[in-house]
DNA sequence: CGCGTTATTGATTAGTCTCAATTCAGGTGG
DNA sequence: CCACCTGAATTGAGACTAATCAATAACGCG
């Protein structure tokens, strides 16, 4: 339930330009002309993260916020006696932190290995309020975030553990799984997946060793998963 | 489960015009000058809805938004068997619909007489391009938005059914509790908090009649609630 | 190869849902 | 104004899902 590596992220001041940045097309960044890009260059740095490690906690003021160039993270909330809630995951290009706000309402934790580029909350909301364009593109991104944290509230609040689990396999496939058929390597432990679907870990395990008895899903071990019988899985995830 | 009034609102082309509008303060109109919002309101038009009227459907082609000046709607989603989860309630001055996507993912249903000013969604869309204040207003809701769903999702995935109610009833004693102490009356039935909370009515009943028995609550009928225990209501509802 | 962690499996329990029967409240028509 | 009617809310009994507790097995790493 508790975080295992908890120390706090060490600022590795890299010396790539955003304008040579992997997720520069995608990333809001992409609304920017050059020198735009220049400016908020300066006002950024990129964080290293390992596993684990938390980049912004629940209930800190909102400090930082930032894009995902490489690896993935969870964003999570925690009950006063410590139950926790995956509120989302979080992929390169995705943007991280709460601009315009006084403080965080949830941690950032990297699943993987993981690089961020970062700001300072203050330094990007002005930045912000001077290019529009930044704006638009984050709030087109927030719109689609939202829409994706209702749909989840849908899977939370009216699906049972089956439908739950298969919802989250095809979802994990879609937006990991390069080749149809091959195995994909979740990056969730079973603990994390219960806590994205809001169940215990047991059930998780229990209904995926049943996928696999029923022939849905093959686990070769290893958090891998491998698809079988995607119709029979989106017929359950349909409820 | 299904909703009783059905049918399509009527198209009530008022007179007012956006410069006395009442929730111009606090609505995304707040940002533009005089010119805009007369451009704005030629645009508009005001559509009156009766409790449990439609406006919006889940899954058809996004072509309203607009924002509440009276009453209050729940936005929903449906499993395909009919089980439905409320994701949203708005109140005055809230934006609703979906810009700049393609379809709304959920319905927007009147839960008491209310009154939307309406765009049609492609014309809304252009004149935010062409207004960043709008845009800008519209993600700083849409932020709070998001970090209000993202708190739901704890209580949906997290929290168990004494816990759900208890914090169902803060929220509405604070968002429509004017006098402390005085009844206030819930513009949802059993059923709608029921679909709010991811609870069976006959569950929300049961822990509101053990509130009352217990002392944090009154329940004088007819939907109802007097607050008399709030220290006792935030204990159970901090988890 | 052994240790610590993570995952699986089993037995039991608790919590919530479902089904069914009243009761209650609000609106209608006599 | 009151009796009736209808949908909503309450209450009860039982079934079932998923959580919890506990033990074992598999994995990853030094």
């Amino acid at each position: 339930m508790l975080q295992l590596a908890t120390s706090r992220p060490g600022a590795v001041p890299e010396s790539g330009r955003c304008t040579d940045c992997a997720v520069r097309a995608s990333a809001i960044c992409g609304s920017l002309d050059v020198p735009g890009l220049d400016e908020l260059s300066r006002m950024g740095r990129k964080v290293h993260l390992r596993p684990g490690q938390t980049l912004l906690w629940e209930g800190d003021e909102s400090v930082l916020v930032g894009n995902v160039l490489e690896g993935m993270l969870k964003l999570s909330t925690v009950t006063g006696d410590g139950r926790e809630q995956i509120v989302g995951i979080v992929f390169p290009s995705d943007f991280i932190g709460r601009p315009f706000g006084k403080d965080s309402h949830h941690s950032v934790t990297a699943l993987t290995e993981a690089r961020v580029c970062v700001f300072r909350r203050g330094a990007f909301d002005d930045f912000a309020g001077a290019h529009s364009g930044i704006e638009a593109a984050l709030l087109r991104r927030t719109l689609d975030e939202l829409d994706r944290a209702r749909r989840w509230m849908l899977l939370l609040g009216r699906m049972s553990a089956t439908e739950r689990v298969a919802s989250l396999l095809l979802e994990m496939i879609d937006r990991l799984g390069d080749t149809p058929g091959a195995p994909i390597s979740l990056p969730l432990s079973r603990q994390q997946m219960g806590d994205l679907l809001g169940l215990a870990i047991e059930t998780v395990s229990r209904t995926m060793t049943r996928f696999e008895r029923e022939g849905l899903i093959d686990l070769p071990g290893g958090r891998r998963v491998v698809l079988r019988d995607r119709p029979g899985l989106e017929r359950i995830a349909a409820g």
